[in-house]
This record gives structure tokens, sequence and C-alpha cells, in this order.
DNA sequence: AGTCTTCCTACCGACTAAGTAGGAATACTG
DNA sequence: CAGTATTCCTACTTAGTCGGTAGGAAGACT
């Protein structure tokens, strides 16, 4: 699996409007965090994470406001928004051979039993990011997100 | 998961090897496959095919012979090849984030547990690549490997 | 010697990823 | 209504990798 910047800053973005909104004590969703703190905080480029953001935001994860003491918030809670949600909000599909999606690779002959395989990865991969929640990492809860060994 | 031409064209004539092995009856490794017929059952461009060959067998998974009636042979039963072999072979490390190996993406703050979840992520794809052996991909037998999706 | 095949290096074009720049739209303040 | 702060959006630049090609050198057999 590769993980792109675009990715990881996502993620870390993510994470860090949650840490406001959940460490502010406030039960709602109002806390609105501006792009420049979270570039700052977590060490992106600005001009770079605005178009991240966009991404997420018209993906559904952030409902942004702007203007003066404008900045973006989660549109639910962040218990129930998963990695997963995240990478395929910036990054397409999870798995892909030659960059086609994994279901559509078009092997013949022997080759015929690579899809099996890739369609196996692609679960176990969507198995561990879907399970894994915002505040499941947050918290480091060891319970929280799933143990692919024993 | 990225699956890039050069490791996907290196499975398919792994798989192509091996069948050639398996398939002529002799038991023994001495069936030597050339690198132009490879491509061409495979549909792979033969001055890249070379490339990936070559690296195939600076890995031990293949060893050669020059000159008339030269070619390929698998250095092992296919059986104890597995996927995640050939991958390694050719692409290095299975889960990268941003470039570098998973578990020195280098967090701070809020985003520390990420590094946890590339971890696992590589550990669930690492399961699946090295429980499926060539032979397996070449008989189809469902029994053979991992079943993510019960 | 001659031929066949692997071996090896260098190179090229195209695409994408990462990051930058600059401005338009919108919201609030006074 | 003027002004300011912030999101929004598009275009651009740069650097690197990926896929593929070319041309021979080294070895093996007849």
């Amino acid at each position: 699996m590769y993980v792109s910047a675009r990715s990881d800053y996502a993620l870390r973005a993510m994470l860090a409007v949650a840490a406001a909104s959940t460490g502010g004590g406030e039960g709602g969703a109002g806390e609105l965090v501006k792009a420049a703190s979270l570039a700052e905080v977590q060490e992106i480029p600005l001009s770079f994470l605005q178009g991240i953001l966009l991404d997420l935001r018209r993906a559904g994860l952030l409902h942004s406001h702007r203007g003066a003491e404008g900045g973006y918030a989660l549109t639910r809670p962040a218990a129930e928004i998963t990695v997963g949600d995240v990478l395929r909000a910036v990054g397409g599909s999870l798995t892909t051979v030659r960059g086609l999606p994994a279901e559509r690779a078009g092997y013949h002959g022997v080759a015929a039993g690579l899809t099996d395989v890739w369609l196996a990865v692609h679960g176990a991969i969507a198995t561990v990011v879907d399970s894994t929640s915002l505040t499941d990492l947050l918290t480091r809860d060891p319970s929280g997100h799933a143990r692919s060994s024993s």
C-alpha cells in the first residue's frame, strides 16, 4: 500500500480537527478550526492543505464557514468517521493494479488467479482502515482497532 | 495498495515459468523457459521483461542459463514461492508512507496513532500475500489462499 | 568462428505527485 | 457601505518515478 502525502496530510488534518472539537469540551460541532492553524500544528504547507480540505468537504466529512471566525469542523462525531472514509475521500480506490481498480485487472492464461489475490488484499486493507475511527486514534485504545496477528 | 506494472509482470512471468516446469511432467527444475516465450505468452514487452527477470534472479527466485537452449527456471518448487516473495523481489517494501517504509513515518502530536494503523495494514497485506503460493494460483484450489470475506 | 541467449547500462517520454501563486466569492464588523 | 478575514477555486511549476526502448557486452553451445 502506498500512502501518499495527500492522504497522510488529510488524516492528520482530520485528527487535528477532531481533537479541537472534543478537546474544547463543547458537545456540539460548532468548534471551527482555521486552515492556517491546522497547517501550523501539523506542519503542512498551507496552500497544499487548502486543496485537501476542499476534497474532504466535498466528500461530506467536513463542513466549512467563510469569513472572519470561519474554519472547518466535522460533520459527524469523530467516532463515526473511519480512516477508510478519509482515504477514499482524497485518494480514490484503496487498491489499484497498474492504475486500474483491482477487480478489472484483465488477466488471461496462467495468471487468471491473480485477480483473487488482489481482491483478498483489498478486503484485508479495507477491514483494517474501516474498523479504525478517529477517536480510536486519538484515545489510543488498544481494543479499538483490528489486530491482524493472532 | 498500488500494484505496479513491474510487480504485475513479475508475477505473471513467475507463474508462466512455474506452469512450464510442472506442466512438462519433469520432476526436476531443468525445464528452461526463454524470456522471449514468456513475453509472448503473457504479452509483456520483451526489453522490459528482461530487467524484471534480472531482479528475480538476483533475489534468488530464478536461476538462468545463457546461450542457445538457455532460459530461466525456478530455484525452488512453486509451492514454496509466495506472492509476497515475488512482490518484495521487484518492489521493495509492501507498504510505504510518503515514500518511506511504514515504521518510520515520524508523526507528532495528535497524529501519533497513525503509525499503528499503517503497521496493521502492512501486517494484513503480508498475511495475504505470504500465504498464497504460486501453485495455489495455478491450481486455483479454494483452500489454498486466505479468504478475508468469510 | 558463429550463433543464440542472457546480462547490463544508459536513455527517453509521459505522467503524476507535491507544492506555489493569485485571485474570486463569501461572511462578518464597524 | 467600506474593509477585512477567510474559504474557495483554477492554473501553474517543478521534480521524480514509471513504463518502455536501444544497443551492445559476456557467456554458452555447435
